[in-house]
DNA sequence: CACCATGTTCCTTG
DNA sequence: CCAAGGAACATGGT
């Protein structure tokens, strides 16, 4: 289940428990989600190598591995729409939709990915295109204006612009226009300072709450199936569903106005959105 | 069976 | 050349 704040907190519960440990074996069940590389590729870059470090860069995972000599010491993770990351005893049965597992000494680190959007990857080209994090200085209200300009796409649309902001989707994308009262199919092109302002304010609490309600969410990757996830209302989320105040909330009361709730479609994906509060 | 789903890339159209 | 829209990818849930 990831846009950004589900990929922080998988890196956050990954770190350390993948830092120190060494990759013993690579077993590639679906070659697809290597793309562009293959198996004895990333096999023979992997294998006797140690992690040194995991962190995050917009929606992929980036697995740092201690040097050795000039060879590559990175590879990345993409989640895609439904994949998972998680580590489980060595002899453990695989999930079904398990698609590449790293053997570590006495654990297994396994990436099941059923729909196959995921990837993990020695190449890390998807990486140059991307624009700033929500937290970096770079991204202020005049870097959306500029970016925005001549721009006739709905903002909900050009949110999910990865080269803008990296790491919104659709899912956020809706709650941060309604923390900024700003209608979800006003041209980008013709907002105005304020409303970049409120839109900035916005992506950077947004995404930061929702990282933080993931850190509370009692997370039980171990065992597959519940870990980091934000929808769905078994025994792992249950009490955790309200954290949206639009999404998936069709024809519910705004909680700032008690308007019903309203679903649109916009480049084939839904956006939510109250049309009392978000007028702008 | 129909329709929906957290994402990215590629191709076509204007 | 660019902006914008849509299809493709592939599977599961309702």
């Amino acid at each position: 289940m990831p846009e950004l704040p589900e990929v922080e907190v998988l890196v956050r519960h990954l770190a350390p428990r993948l830092v120190g440990k060494r990759i013993e074996g690579v077993r590639v069940l679906h070659p697809k989600l290597l793309r562009p590389n293959t198996p004895s590729e990333l096999a023979q870059a992997l294998v006797g190598r140690v992690f040194e470090s995991v962190s995050r860069r917009a929606k992929y995972l980036l697995f740092h591995l201690t040097p050795d000599g000039s060879s590559k010491c990175l590879f990345v993770g993409h989640l895609g729409m439904t994949g998972r990351m998680f580590l489980q005893p060595r002899d453990s049965q695989l999930p079904r939709h398990t698609g590449v597992i790293l053997d570590l000494s006495n654990e297994a680190f396994v990436f099941e990915d059923p729909r196959r959007f995921g990837r993990l990857q020695l190449d890390t080209t998807s990486l140059s295109t991307l624009g700033p994090e929500p937290w970096d200085d770079k991204l202020t209200p005049k870097w959306l204006i500029d970016r925005f300009l001549g721009c006739r796409q709905s903002i909900k649309v050009k949110l999910l612009d990865q080269t803008v902001v990296a790491g919104i989707g659709n899912i956020y994308a809706s709650e941060i226009l309604h923390r900024s009262r700003i209608s979800p199919v006003h041209p980008s092109g013709t907002l105005n300072l304020h409303q970049c302002s409120q839109l900035h304010q916005s992506i950077q609490s947004i995404l930061t709450e929702a990282i933080l309600t993931g850190t509370r969410i009692p997370l039980d990757f171990a065992r597959g199936i519940e870990g980091l996830f934000y929808f769905g209302t078994d025994s792992a989320t249950t009490g955790y569903e309200e954290r949206f105040s639009v999404y998936g909330r069709l024809g519910m009361p705004c909680l700032q106005c008690g308007t019903s709730i309203q679903k649109i479609v916009q480049s084939a994906r839904s956006t939510y959105y109250c049309p009392t509060c978000q007028l702008g």
